[in-house]
DNA sequence: AGCGTAGTGGAGCGTTCGCTCTACTACATC
DNA sequence: GATGTAGTAGAGCGAACGCTCCACTACGCT
């Protein structure tokens, strides 16, 4: 049938995750992209549709495997009944996803999930950031389920701040740098006991 | 002597101000901003040097009243003896210029203040811009040491995280949007507070 | 009236960007 | 060997960017 691939896509996204991490995603040209992975402009084209799309697509990759590392905490602490343990560990799971995969991590943090729905991300890629966007409601919505019995917005708001802004705010950074220190994670695990207690918004 | 300036800076600031809390930065162009404010291209050039002057100048005139305020709530609280008061009132200054003048807060949040010094900034802003630097570091440390009694960079790092890092969690999001609410102050301050019970690292 | 000075206006330079376009290539099938 | 197909390579298009440059202007001073 048709030519064979030289450049597989997997290289692009490697090459696409150095230039971010490294230089942030205004770096991130299809030039230095194309140069860095060895592709042709053209086949980078070819193969994605736009620069958006590669963007979109190397977050994903990642995005996906933290999801599942982080919904496998969630439901460990659950299945021992343990609810306040399960929001700090989906709370501590970029942590621990910095230990297991450093780079995964620093990916992760060197975008912004809102920059990534364009509009010029293609069809195929928008669709399955939808369905993570999905998944992570889900986890959410469980996880106040389990606290306070309600799956209202206010309710989702008050887990959402525990698991989504707090470890932006304390964790972060230090993936970024490349280490994160125990006493951080222990900061953060006090820290979302703390507006757990405060309880989810009348 | 010379000819009157038609366009006075503060007006320019104005406008960049404008551009910058409703469209955020990549939008803040040299042609947008001579459109937005009247003054001409050359204008702008002529009174800041750079657009990147520009950025760092409207930054300065807002960072600077917000720190005034965030001292003075700090003072506040230590004159009172409240040393737990003082770092929670200091936390909680984003969402009190929030309510004094949501475009002031808007503005700060919707830029990073690590972006700001390019080097194509001018001199005179940018010195002033350390000065400010200056200026927070010096609350910081007296914070430090009026909880724990320390100086040293750990100490100044925890505070720096009750300070710094949990408001732009908590706050910046509800200050991007218009309103704080007063659930989300509460939960700020509970979460201060057990980051404060933590302790500086070893 | 002539001059120096600071400010104004806008054409346009040089660069970079995302992306398009087309000629070309390596394979499977017939 | 001809043909169809998917992938490759890279020149270059059109647009946008920050910024420069220079002719021009309104004022106080002499």
């Amino acid at each position: 049938m048709p030519r064979p691939r030289v450049h597989s896509p997997d290289a692009v996204l490697d090459a696409a995750e150095d230039l971010l991490v490294e230089h942030g995603r205004a770096q991130l040209t299809i030039r230095a992209l194309a140069e860095r992975s060895g592709a042709s402009n053209g086949s980078v084209y070819h193969a994605f549709g736009s620069l958006e799309t590669v963007v979109a697509a190397a977050w994903l990759r990642r995005a996906r495997s933290f999801l599942t590392l982080q919904r496998a905490a969630v439901d460990e602490a659950l299945a021992a009944g343990d609810v306040r343990r399960a929001v700090q560990a989906a709370a501590d799971a970029p942590a621990r996803l910095a230990d297991d995969d450093l780079r995964a991590a620093r990916l992760l943090v060197s975008l912004q999930r809102d920059d990534l729905l364009t509009g010029a991300v293609a069809p195929a890629v928008a669709q399955d950031l939808r369905a993570l966007d999905a998944t992570l409601a889900t986890t959410l919505r469980d996880l106040a389920h389990a606290v306070w019995d309600r799956g209202d917005a206010a309710a989702v708001d008050g887990v959402t701040a525990c698991v989504v802004r707090l470890p932006a705010a304390l964790l972060f950074g230090e993936i970024r740098a490349g280490r994160v220190r125990a006493h951080t994670r222990a900061r953060l695990t006090a820290a979302v006991g703390a507006v757990l207690d405060c309880g989810p918004p009348s």
